[in-house]
DNA sequence: AATGAATGAGTGTTCATTCAT
DNA sequence: TATGAATGAACACTCATTCAT
């Protein structure tokens, strides 16, 4: 379930062998689940190595604690919803489609990832950094786009940070209720909806 | 920092005595401090009572469990977030100057009331139930009245449940961001701000 | 279910208002039922005085602790044993039919108060002395019928301590057996048997 | 002073390394002696983890909990007293003689076993399956010899149950008079009082 | 005499982390 | 590297007892 592109990055002593690689990805993968489904205060270390597989002590021979687990998988998670954006947009014809297929593809990912959601929520009390980070880079890349969209004369100027957190708000709340909390609908028909509201607003 | 308009009702036993309803209101308040700064796990009843300046044991003669009185808090904060967004709506000259006073009146709302994110945010781990009723109640109250609007001939029509959930997702955000991270703009300018995306959308 | 003759004598404080003794009275109904179903450490004050239907605090008016009402019940029991035997054995035509008649009251009496086993065994834990000094009086009441029965010429002589306590066993569990754990069979039936294997043993 | 014989099969979890099973051993005859002494409730799990001289946190990871190590131990205790009175009739002569050994060796197992009594009898309150289970099958053994002695001529006919438990009764009785509260006499001796009392009974 | 709120010592249990093997 | 036993701090919760009213 947890892809970790990057997470070499971010975990804490990298293997040498293959053996060593294979128990540190057991572990990730075990914790992504039991993270995302019990939340990390309910997920214990015994369980988290039960379900990969491993001795309890062998976590330490890859993680320093709980925490920098913890951490190590909010910044991964944060950093492929970054880069499933970008890809996203690519070859978009203009700013508008490009927030578009964004955000269907972004209601995808979060089906791919249900644990996405209750990963990043529970950082704002085990890695308030992180939370923060994730928010603030997110933002800076929409509010990039939309000055970008003003340029290039597509969108109308004057539009900054309110208006970037505003469609932030607008794409993690429907990728949580129609991502995370019911998959019954179209992912490309919600991202129609809400680029017509970014479109022409609600007015006649 | 805790009004507990309404708190009676979800409290488990209701003191008798006026020394009780003292005591009472000082384990709430302490408690929605602790449970704001500290999160649920890391605050203790032991804290909590301290805080509020009362034996550990008294915890007990007023809430069943830790779980019980977080509850009462998580439903005390989301009744008083409809509460203060329906008075804000109050003598609204039409739908859209609602909204935008709705949002103007939550981003003061979440600025006095700093603890509110963190245990909305909490509830999803520790009283899922609680959660998902605050954010489908309130999607469902901004569905009404867009929905009001159109039959008005204001708004548009064909919006639903996904533009509904886009504002609450937009209030959210621009309420954590300049309600509680950060409160230099003044939240009328914010919700100007958000009130012309929905007026007219991002295009010239 | 408590009768409570004599406790007077065993209890704390005697009440002097016709309120009080009422009051007492029901504390010492409500405790017999809580100690003989829950046991003493799982009964509490609360439970006793809720389901006396009188307030918390009261229950110090009349007796000093937890400990001191437990002890008032068992003495309070186990003087009733006595005086229910003493009662069966008047106008017995013989010693063995005395033990006999005393028996079968015995098991009428277990099964009337189903709370006496659990109280007097748990008198082992919370007040060993009245424990010993229950079974030592019984012990030596049968031991000196017994020598009464020698000294007439009815049974053998040379019986002393050990069979004194082999008797009272013998009623002990048959009491247990079968006015406690189960009432199908005929007190005076099961005495006579239990009668029989003290005339004439288990041989032909 | 407790000796582990089948424990093996009702602890929790067994050690797989021999310090496991060293602390196992040492936790088990902690544990018989606190609650041999002090009874189930006043015994504490730090209390015996400090006799035990292990840590406390090390207790749970042989037993699920303070009930479960309880229950261990009162099956154990219950078994034990089953095979040493099934050794203790090997041999013997007549069924009555039998009775006579079983009786000896029982006081002198109590005698070995102080805390026999107290753990059994507790079990009434914090282990009732067990605790009837003990008692129950114990008299089944006391009647099966009974019905073989009849089956063989040598014991008269028509006894069942009740001399069963009354002989159950006799021996429990005996075996705390003369085995736990005071050392004083020969086994042997009280065991040939009662015995006499089985062939012969009271008269003359 | 009665009430019920207040007190705080005590205890079972959990679990991240350490460490000997 | 891997293992799993050992450690002990931390915490929720209980309840007998006290006390102000």
């Amino acid at each position: 379930m947890a892809s970790d592109s990057g997470l070499a990055a971010t975990v804490d002593r990298t293997p040498r062998t293959e053996r060593g690689r294979r128990t540190l990805r057991a572990i990730l993968d075990a914790a992504a689940i039991e993270f995302g489904t019990r939340g990390f205060h309910d997920s214990s270390i015994v369980g988290i190595t039960a379900r990969a597989g491993v001795a309890l002590g062998s976590f330490y021979t890859y993680f320093e604690s709980k925490d920098a687990l913890f951490r190590a998988l909010v910044r991964d998670m944060s950093a492929q919803v970054g880069v499933v954006g970008a890809a996203a947009a690519k070859g978009a014809a203009d700013t508008l489609s490009g927030e578009r297929q964004i955000l269907a593809s972004f209601i995808g990912f979060a089906r791919a990832h249900k644990e996405l959601y209750r990963i990043i929520d529970e950082a704002e009390f085990v890695d308030p950094a992180s939370y923060r980070q994730h928010y603030e880079s997110a933002a800076a890349r929409i509010q990039a786009r939309l000055e970008a969209g003003a340029a290039s004369g597509e969108l109308r100027a004057g539009t900054g940070q309110i208006e970037a957190w505003a469609i932030m708000g607008m794409n993690v709340f429907l990728g949580l209720r129609y991502g995370v909390m019911d998959e019954a609908l179209d992912p490309g028909e919600i991202a129609e909806a809400a680029n017509m509201l970014l479109r022409k607003g609600l007015t006649r």
